[in-house]
RNA sequence: GCCGAUGUGGCUCAAUUGGUAGAGCAGCUGACUUGUAAUCAGCAGGUUAUCGGUUCGAGUCCGAUCAUCGGCUCCA
C-alpha cells in the first residue's frame, strides 16, 4: 500500500501501481471524467502513469494552467495528424502547447496557404468527432529510431538522438498517427470541443530548433477550448485587443506615421506623439534630478576606437551604423548603439575619490541600431530611439543600496504610469555554452549573477530566469510587458557590470590611497520613450491620463457668437499653466464637434454658449464622468491642475478599463 | 536576414474572365448660427507604392525593388 496526499490535504491509501486515472476516479466520478493528468511531487504526470510510492498528488483539469496544456498539446497532435492525412509527404517537427494555445512545425516544400489551413482545420474537427482513443507506448532507443526511420520522420530521429542515454522514450498514437512525445495527453480526442487554427494569411516560418542556421519550417498556430462559447469569447477579446494595437491606433490618433522615403524603422512622431514623449521626458528628468542623478549630453557618434575599447566593435558591429569605410578612410565613425562608453568617458574626464561615489549619470539618449529588415515594428522596434539612459558608478559596498534605489525608481515610474500590474520581471543570465557572445571570464559572470540573484531575492521580486538573455557585458534584470498580440518585449533593463570599468580604465582612489575599479549599474528608468509610448497607447486605448494627454482640454463654442468667450476660457487655462488646450471654432453643430473630440479621447470637453458666457461657467463633458453640467471656470481649472500635478489615474481607470 | 500575406485619392473600401479607376468619410467653397456622438449643397483630389516586362490594351498577369502586417531569429 502507498499513501497519497491529495490537494486538500486528505490522505488516502492505494495499492502500489495505481494509475493517476484510478486515483482521480476514486475521488469522484466527475473528477474521473474531467481529469487530464496530475502534478505528483511537483512533476506533471500523465493519467496513464502509475505510482509506486507515497506522494503528493494534485489532479489536473481544464481549470488548471497545466491542465490546459494537456488539452493544447493533444490538439497539436490532432493538428499534425490532420496535416499528415492531407499532406502525407510533410515531415513532422515539434508541436508544443503555449500559454495561449499550441503550434506544430512542419517541413513542407511549399508553405501552407490560407486555404490549406482551412482544410486542415476541417480535418481536425473530423478527427475529434471520431472520438479516437489515444494510446501510449514505450520503445527502446533502437526501436524508437527504427520506427521513426520507417515512418520517414528525420526530425523525430534527430530528437531521439538528442535525448539523454537513460531517457524513457514514449510515443502516443491515435488512429494511424504516431508521435514521439513525453506527454501527458488526453485519453481520447473527444474533449477537444472547440479548435481553431490561427493564421494570418497563410503559415508562419520558424527555424528548426529555433536556430537561424537551420532549415525554416512552416508553423501553424491554433487554440483549443472545451466549449464553443469559450472559443467565441477568446476570438472576441482578441479582436477587441487588436483595436488597441498601437501601430493602428497610434497612426489614427496622429501620434506617429512612417514615410516610405525615410525608411524602415524610422517613425516620425507627429505633434501629439511628440507632446506625450515630451511630458514623459520632463517627468523622468525631474524625478531623476530629485534622486541625485546628474545629467550628461554626449555625442551621437564616435570614432571606431571608442567602440573597440568598449567591446561593441567585436560584439555588436552588425548592429551599428558605420560611417566611412575601414579600408579607405583614416577615421571610421559609428552612430552610438548604447550610451555606456560615452558616460564612462565623462567619468574618466576627472579623477575620483571614494568620497565622490556613488555618481549617478542620467541622459535622455538617442541611440541608433541597425536592426535587420524583418525586425522593425511600429514604435516598439525602431532603428532610432530615445532612452532614459543612466549609469551608476559605485563601490562594492554601495552596490546593494544603489541597485535597490534603481528598482525603487523603476517601480515608481511603473506605478505612475499605471502599468505596475502589467509587467513581469526576468533575470536574464548568460549562456556559458556560447562564450563568444560575451566579454569577461566565467568567474566574474558567475559572481555577478549570484550577487544579482541575492539582491533580487532580498528585494522580494518575483522573477523568472532566462539563460542566454544577458547583455554581452553583464546579466540583466529585464522588465517585460506584453503587447496586444501577446508578444513580450523588454521595456526596462538593469545591468550589473563588473568588467567594463576595467576595460575603460575607470578608477577611484580608495581610503587607503589605492586605485580601484568601481562597479557600474547600467539602467533605464522608464525604458525607451517610443516603446513605452506604444505600451501606453495599448494600455489606455489611446485615452491617456490627463497629465500625458496631448490635448487636455478642448473648448467647443455652440456658435461663432461665443468664439470670444471660448478664447477667453482658453486664455484663462493657459494663464494658469494648463497649456494643452485647444478650441474648435468651426461652424459645425455642437453634436458634431463633440463626436470628434470624443474620438480624439480628449479628457475635458467644454461646451460654451450663451448661458456659460453670462455665468462665467463652462459646460463640462469629462472622459471619466460624461456630462457633468455647468461648472465655474475657476473651480474646473483648480480641479484639472490637481489632476495633472498628482498624475491622477483614477479618471482613466473609470473610462478605459472594462 | 528568413517564411508568408498585403500595397488603389488623407482614411476605409469598390472596380466581372485583363477593356473608360468609383463610393463614403476627411478636405475646400457656400448656405445654415446651431445646446451634448455625424446639417445641406457644390467643388476638388489618384501616372493604382516604385521600376521594368508580357499584351492591341494592365489596378488586374510576370519580375525586381521599396514599404506595411503576422511569424521566426535578433533585440530596448
Amino acid at each position: 500500500m502507498i499513501t497519497i496526499c491529495l490537494k486538500d490535504g486528505v490522505k488516502k491509501q492505494f495499492d502500489e501501481g495505481i494509475s493517476i486515472l484510478e486515483i482521480a476516479k476514486s475521488i469522484s466520478e466527475g473528477l474521473g471524467r474531467e481529469a487530464v493528468g496530475a502534478i505528483v511531487d511537483g512533476k506533471v504526470l500523465d493519467l496513464r502513469d502509475t505510482l509506486s510510492k507515497d506522494a503528493n498528488v494534485s489532479i489536473l483539469t481544464w481549470n488548471d494552467p497545466e491542465g490546459k496544456k494537456v488539452y493544447r498539446h493533444t490538439a497539436s497532435h490532432v493538428l499534425a495528424q490532420s496535416v499528415k492525412l492531407l499532406f502525407p509527404e510533410v515531415k513532422l517537427g515539434i508541436g508544443p502547447a503555449t500559454d495561449e494555445g499550441f503550434y506544430y512545425d512542419f517541413d513542407k516544400e511549399v508553405p501552407f496557404t490560407a486555404e490549406d489551413i482551412e482544410k486542415i482545420e476541417m480535418e481536425m474537427k473530423n478527427i475529434i468527432k471520431q472520438n479516437l482513443d489515444i494510446e501510449r507506448f514505450e520503445l527502446s532507443r533502437e526501436e524508437a529510431i527504427k520506427l521513426m526511420e520507417d515512418r520517414n520522420e528525420p526530425y523525430k530521429v534527430e530528437l531521439i538522438n538528442d535525448l539523454p542515454q537513460d531517457a524513457k522514450i514514449t510515443f502516443f498514437k491515435q488512429g494511424d498517427y504516431v508521435d514521439l512525445c513525453a506527454g501527458p495527453h488526453l485519453l481520447n480526442t473527444k474533449p477537444l470541443k472547440a479548435v481553431k487554427l490561427i493564421s494570418e494569411g497563410g503559415s508562419s516560418g520558424a527555424y528548426w530548433k529555433g536556430n537561424e542556421k537551420n532549415k525554416m519550417l512552416s508553423r501553424i498556430y491554433g487554440v483549443v477550448f472545451t466549449k464553443a462559447s469559450d472559443l467565441e469569447d477568446y476570438l472576441f477579446r482578441r479582436e477587441e485587443a487588436r483595436k488597441r494595437d498601437h501601430n493602428k491606433l497610434g497612426r489614427e490618433l496622429r501620434i506617429f506615421t512612417t514615410i516610405d522615403m525615410i525608411g524602415q524603422g524610422l517613425p516620425l512622431l507627429m505633434p501629439h506623439g511628440a507632446r506625450i514623449i515630451q511630458s514623459l521626458q520632463r517627468f523622468v528628468e525631474d524625478e531623476e534630478e530629485k534622486r541625485g542623478y546628474v545629467l550628461t549630453k554626449t555625442p551621437y557618434f564616435a570614432k571606431s576606437d571608442l567602440y573597440k575599447v568598449s567591446g561593441h566593435w567585436d560584439h555588436y558591429k552588425d548592429g551599428m551604423f558605420i560611417l566611412g569605410d575601414e579600408e579607405k578612410d583614416q577615421d571610421v565613425f559609428a552612430l552610438r548603439p548604447m550610451t555606456c562608453p560615452f558616460q564612462f568617458c565623462v567619468y574618466n574626464a576627472e579623477q575620483h575619490s571614494y568620497k565622490d561615489l556613488p555618481i549617478r549619470y542620467g541622459e535622455t539618449s538617442t541611440l541608433f541600431r541597425n536592426e535587420s529588415s524583418g525586425e522593425m515594428h511600429g514604435l516598439i522596434r525602431t532603428r532610432q530611439f530615445t532612452i532614459s539612459e543612466g549609469h551608476l558608478v559605485c563601490t562594492k559596498e554601495q552596490l546593494e543600496n544603489e541597485f535597490k534605489g534603481v528598482v525603487e525608481l523603476i517601480k515608481y515610474m511603473m506605478t505612475t504610469l499605471g502599468i505596475q500590474d502589467d509587467i513581469t520581471y526576468r533575470f536574464s543570465k548568460w549562456d556559458s555554452n556560447d562564450r563568444d557572445k560575451y566579454i569577461g571570464d566565467e568567474e566574474t559572470w558567475e559572481h555577478t549573477q549570484s550577487v544579482m540573484r541575492e539582491l533580487l531575492e532580498e528585494l522580494n521580486i518575483d522573477f523568472t530566469e532566462e539563460e542566454g538573455e544577458a547583455a554581452f557585458y553583464g546579466p540583466k534584470l529585464d522588465i517585460q510587458a506584453k503587447n496586444v498580440y501577446g508578444k513580450e518585449d523588454t521595456i526596462i533593463t538593469v545591468q550589473i557590470d563588473f568588467s567594463l570599468a576595467e576595460r575603460f580604465g575607470m578608477t577611484y582612489i580608495d581610503k587607503d590611497g589605492s586605485k580601484k575599479y568601481p562597479i557600474v549599474i547600467h539602467r533605464t528608468s522608464i525604458g525607451c520613450y517610443e516603446r513605452t509610448l506604444a505600451m501606453l497607447i495599448e494600455k489606455y486605448d489611446g485615452a491617456f491620463p490627463t497629465w500625458l494627454a496631448p490635448v487636455q482640454v478642448k473648448v467647443l463654442p455652440i456658435s461663432d457668437k461665443y468664439n470670444d468667450y471660448a478664447n477667453k476660457v482658453i486664455a484663462e487655462f493657459r494663464n494658469n499653466g494648463i497649456v494643452k488646450v485647444e478650441g474648435d471654432f468651426r461652424t459645425e453643430k455642437i453634436g458634431y464637434k463633440i463626436r470628434e473630440a470624443r474620438t480624439e479621447r480628449i479628457p475635458y470637453i467644454l461646451v460654451v454658449g450663451e448661458k456659460e458666457e453670462s455665468d462665467g461657467t463652462v459646460s463640462v463633458r469629462s472622459r471619466a464622468n460624461g456630462e457633468e453640467g455647468a461648472i465655474k471656470l475657476d473651480d474646473l481649472i483648480k480641479r484639472i491642475i490637481v489632476e495633472i500635478q498628482t498624475k491622477d489615474l483614477s479618471a482613466v481607470k473609470n473610462s478605459v478599463l472594462k
